[in-house]
DNA sequence: ACGAAGTTGCGTCT
DNA sequence: AGACGCAACTTCGT
């Protein structure tokens, strides 16, 4: 049914008045009950962005172009959802006013010189709308000012979950549809349109930045993710995804295949879910009508809508865990003596361990800041448990800035289930760098793709960019020395086994046109689960309450015992030998 | 206390 | 393609 906007009978004595809807994740009209509620009764709607600088600044000491925070790839996504909402809302007769500098400044001065009685944003339940937010609503009761804030970006809300489980979140995806249940329905309400925004005063209006006018204009990202943001592409892409019901019906996560990349094997839709371009519960809703129309349908955890339970489970975790995004003082998280080779992350980062499958995903990532979950696993297990044995929370920084669906509690929830610190614990099934790409796409057309030419790291670009202008030939050749493309199919996976014939004739020398492997995988992955087992061994022992001398003295004494193996390893090579 | 189950491992066998 | 051994983890429910 729909209502009229104005008509809608509002129990108040009080005269329509100003409202403000402050837009920070949830971009979207469809679905959206902060919006929903911010033009009942109102007579101006202020809608509102703010462009945060300790988000946005530039920083030129980063490992990739962009702020401190995050990539080029997420800012350029997120200026697209803004520009699609500020489109969106000019069709409705409003527009989207967006405002640079610390977000609590800027709202309490917009708030008061605008006569504001109604603040209205979607509920955040990270950590950092949690402190936000906190001041905001502080600032508001104290001024009489109204404050909705729903919670709308997930299917269920958290705390009710968290309460229903005596005060603690479910630590098992099992537990956690039992408490679950079905999610409420999505907002019915077409707006046909929306309250005039009122006299914005002396403010200069800013458009929605581009990426040159925010100042990373220099940037030297040799390509840029196919994906754009935005609600509109959102509903197209979610559109195309349900249009092929049975492909929808017989969804299982588990049997997509990381290699695909032109047409990947999932929805893509995960970064409009995490900007809110997308509403989890409309998209629930699109796929259980499409599961009405067919026999017979794949059920969670593998199935589409497990995965958006996945999404729920993630972040009812998160929202009842303190320290959730830390090793130390979290309490779900096991404590493990990680190490510290900072030579091994910065490989594993530019895409240069050696193994072509883990460095063509670190590839994508770079560049797409979109990879399969599958592929995301190879590489956060390659990094964590299976072996390089680097903690999970450097990987996960890497993620956090670099993927343009990068969500604070799902990033982490995966960095604690991939390095089994927490949800998942069998250590002992570590994925191969070499066969599991394989077992998916034996030619190495995946590989091919993404390592055909230099990484576009930083460091490298610039070194390049000298080269460029005193010698262009050499650069030229350079650049067709990395080619990894004509190895033949045989050694993509393991160029280093390649006879050095063989190796000149692709025109790649392991060791100077691509890397050998920084570790062997037979050897570490063996030092990294017997590692893993002393370590919850001694979690197991202490109850849980690791201290920092415990995890200092295993550490000493795994750093002894691997010397002693590398060394008998050696010895037994001589006696062969 | 105990058993069952757990989104997605690998290698080897049939 | 599917079953099994590998060596064995935790959480949940009884």
């Amino acid at each position: 049914m729909q209502v009229p906007l104005f008509l809608h009978h509002q129990p108040t004595p009080m005269p329509p008045s100003n409202s403000l809807i402050w837009f920070r994740k949830g971009l979207r009209i469809h679905d959206n009950p902060a919006l929903d509620h911010a033009i009942k009764h109102t007579k101006h709607l202020f809608p509102i962005f703010i462009l945060d600088p300790h988000y946005l600044a530039p920083d030129l000491t980063a490992f990739s172009p962009g702020s401190n925070r995050s990539g080029l790839n997420r800012i350029q996504f997120m200026l697209e959802c803004l520009v699609d909402l500020d489109s969106s809302l000019g069709k409705l007769g409003s527009r989207l006013l967006v405002f640079n500098g610390d977000p609590i400044q800027v709202l309490t001065r917009l708030l008061k010189e605008w006569d504001v009685k109604k603040l209205c944003f979607e509920y955040g339940t990270e950590p950092y709308y949690q402190d936000l937010d906190k001041q905001v609503k502080s600032f508001a009761s104290a001024a009489g000012i109204d404050v909705f804030s729903p919670v709308s970006h997930t299917l269920f809300n958290p705390a009710d979950i968290i309460q229903k489980n005596g005060g603690r979140p479910p630590m098992s995806y099992q537990s956690f549809i039992k408490l679950a249940g079905n999610p409420s329905p999505p907002l019915t309400t077409t707006i046909s349109s929306l309250p005039p925004v009122g006299n914005v005063g002396d403010y200069e209006m800013l458009r929605v930045p581009t990426i040159k006018e925010l100042g990373y204009g220099d940037n030297t990202q040799e390509e840029f993710s196919p994906f754009r943001g935005g609600e509109s592409e959102a509903l197209k892409r979610l559109k195309e995804a349900l249009g092929g019901k049975e492909w929808v019906a017989n969804f299982e996560k588990p049997k997509g295949d990381p290699s695909m990349f032109l047409k990947p094997a999932t929805t893509v839709l995960s970064p409009y879910l995490k900007f809110g371009c997308l509403s989890s519960r409309y998209f629930y809703q699109c796929l259980q009508d499409v599961y009405k129309r067919v026999k017979k349908h794949t059920l969670p955890p593998v199935s589409l809508v497990g995965q958006l339970l996945w999404r729920d489970f993630f972040y009812t975790a998160a929202f009842g865990t303190s320290n959730f995004d830390q090793m130390k003082g979290n309490r779900i998280c096991k404590q493990i003596p990680w190490n510290d080779k900072d030579e091994l992350l910065v490989a594993w980062r530019e895409g240069r361990t050696g193994y072509p499958w883990i460095d063509a995903i670190m590839v994508q990532l770079q560049k797409w800041g979109w990879m399969h979950h599958l592929a995301r696993h190879s590489v956060a297990c390659f990094l964590t448990r299976g072996d390089l044995f680097i903690h999970w929370e450097k990987g996960r920084d890497v993620f956090e800035r670099l993927l343009i669906d990068s969500d604070w509690a799902i990033n982490n929830g995966n960095w604690m289930w991939l390095s089994c610190s927490s949800f998942f614990y069998q250590y002992n099934r570590v994925y191969s760098p070499i066969s599991f790409g394989k077992k998916y796409d034996p030619n190495g057309k995946f590989i091919r793709h993404f390592l055909p030419v230099l990484k576009a790291t930083t460091a490298t670009f610039q070194n390049l960019d000298i080269v460029i202008v005193l010698y262009s030939s050499i650069m030229i050749i350079s650049v067709t020395k990395y080619q990894l493309s004509d190895m033949p199919k045989e050694y993509i996976y393991e160029p280093w086994t390649a006879p050095l014939t063989v190796q000149t004739k692709a025109n790649c020398i392991i060791g100077k046109d691509y890397p050998k492997p920084v570790v062997d995988h037979n050897i570490a992955s063996k030092e990294c689960k017997k590692k893993m087992g002393e370590a919850y061994a001694l979690n197991r022992a202490n109850n849980g309450l690791v201290g920092e001398e415990d995890l200092k003295g295993l550490r000493r004494k795994l750093e002894d015992d691997q010397h002693q193996d590398s060394k008998s390893r050696t010895q037994k090579q001589k006696l062969v030998g």
